[in-house]
DNA sequence: AATGAATGAGAGTTCATTCAT
DNA sequence: TATGAATGAACTCTCATTCAT
């Protein structure tokens, strides 16, 4: 048992390496130019040794996109189920926590990755949508009818279109990836616009 | 000379028929995965033909990206320098535009390809960063400063930051070519609430 | 019949333009590197126009060959049947002779491409072994015959072996071909060489 | 170490293998018409394997001729050095050595290929003129030099011209790959009726 | 379990040949 | 008769996948 457990370990240590070897390259030339020779060569094994732990190309891409796709939303909706002050702070501190996670590089590959690859992998855009994109949205609509309800904020169709309140946040990720070399952002100032904008424009 | 510009339009007209099967191609795909013959295919020639008009694929690729990358800012700017009423009315007109310009197909097709493919092509990235992006940024910058001069719009770090008052039409986009079949955006409705909230947040 | 005739000219000039673009091209880059677009090109017309005189490239490449295979040896064969003096201004002038001929540039090109391309063009080879290649050892070995009939050459079996007496002019030839950039030959002096050890051991 | 060197020995003999087979086919069909699957086929590998080996069609080329070029002069070389009789036993020695070399398939194909695609080839030409054609020369030279200064030859300018006194060897070999079908040489003879000539021509 | 040599299907590209003009 | 745009077969080369070691 404890060998076993051993090994276990083992083998998902090095899948792990080899998932994170996945990501950095596929992220860097997207699915069908990443040459599974490279991914072995990032995570130092054989180009074998990827078969050993994923069944095919296909399957590994998969995998490492489901790996990194669910992990985030657990935290904002921790958030949600423990506030206790206003919405506006609820919200402030959903839309930083997004920044933050959104932000994250190995997150952010996985976005555009899915943005990139979506025609291909219906099945992964399918769960990331109930698994992030729905919740996420859920979340941040929560947040805002609890304002509405509690009278902070107006009454607006911004709840039904969470899109307006997170669509910055998603803008900045992409930029980030694609225009970081010509114009970096200075996200944490975009943020305070942001939130400054928006709570001017959704307060009662 | 009526012979040449005949031969001449001939010309153009197949290469615009090639460069619309390519640009379908490539979104349906991405660069990678698009063969040459499916382009043909889809263009109704035959494979060699397609190397009568471009190079090869990487041209034929920067060819059909950079034919769909320039021509809709211009009525943008063109708004700007027309406009003669109150800010807010010409940012709506702005905003709405470039929703309508936006969610075109050809032209979120060429902006998803960039996200997907730009590290390969960072020529490309960089046209459209100087062509689009930033000319799109100083449009709506300088929609916001002449708010704020005239006193309709309270000062925020907003003109700084454009990004906030694009980032629900950028993400309107890519939602409508991710999950369009999951969950189908009504734009026009987003629009509206994404105006509502925004000049809520703006306004003196 | 006048207008057919003058049609006939035209006709037979232009294919000798193109055939002597051929020769060169092939000459150049071999049978099968050299496109018929090249040809096309050096002979200043279109490439459609080449199958308008010639079937395909083969037949291109063997009308050319064959073109230039024969004339050369009729006037060797002249100064044999008109010569009157001795054997050995017989020979001398043959030898002479040869040397001009062969070394012609379009006579070696022609050699050339046999030796490359001879495997893929048996009968071309065939033709030039009887045409040119037996004759021009009868003749020579006919000169040899003669000599030693008069008493004037030793009894030797070059007679039997006249590539033991063309052998330098063909070796020269091949060297003008391959090493002229490296180490021209002064090939008159090497001529001169040649009758002066060759006669030297033919002497009685 | 054992191990290491198990693995570069099998990984030269299938170098060897590969190279051998594209060799003949190349001697065969000429580089253009060979398709690196003949080559393949005839290596009894598949068509990936040749890659492992060689970078592409062209080093593969230049690979077999540059391993078949060099060997054969030193041999030639060695005779002259170690060489105490008489300068025409010497010379003699020499041609005949030449003359089994050069008849040699190998080499002879090698010689083939040379003429037939030198123009394309230009480096394979010059190590060829350097490593075999100047040493050749030389050797043979020396050979004549020798001769002269020991008074068994006749001051001719031959020693000038080694190609008269190679010229039929030469002539020989071309002949053989051309004309073998038609009219193969016995070369033994030939290299008989050769060297007599050629010695009643130096001798002084 | 790990390796990496070997495989061969599949892609980009070229070019001999055709044919509408 | 002459053209050259169009075709598609055939080629080189790559790379996901397998398998003997």
């Amino acid at each position: 048992m404890k060998q076993r457990s051993v090994t276990d370990e083992q083998r998902a240590a090095k899948e792990a390496v080899i998932a994170r070897a996945a990501l950095e390259a596929f992220a860097e030339r997207g699915f069908a130019s990443t040459r599974v020779a490279d991914v072995a060569q990032r995570a130092g094994v054989a180009k074998g040794t990827i078969y050993l732990y994923f069944e095919n190309k296909t399957k590994l891409f998969e995998g490492v996109v489901r790996t990194h796709l669910v992990p985030s939303i657990a935290s904002l909706e921790g958030l949600v189920a423990a506030h206790e002050g206003s919405a506006e702070e609820l919200l402030r501190a959903l839309i930083r926590q997004i920044y933050v996670e959104i932000l994250d590089p190995s997150r952010s590959q996985v976005m555009r990755l899915l943005i990139a690859e979506g025609r291909s992998f219906p099945d992964l855009v399918q769960v990331y949508f109930e698994q992030v994109v729905v919740r996420a949205k859920t979340v941040v609509g929560a947040a805002l009818e609890r304002g509405e309800e509690s009278g902070e904020f107006r009454r607006t169709s911004a709840k039904r279109f969470p899109q307006v309140v997170i669509g910055p946040v998603f803008m900045a990720t992409m930029w980030q990836m694609l225009f970081a070399d010509h114009a970096s952002l200075d996200t944490q100032a975009l943020c305070d616009a942001h939130l400054d904008v928006l709570f001017s424009g959704l307060r009662a």
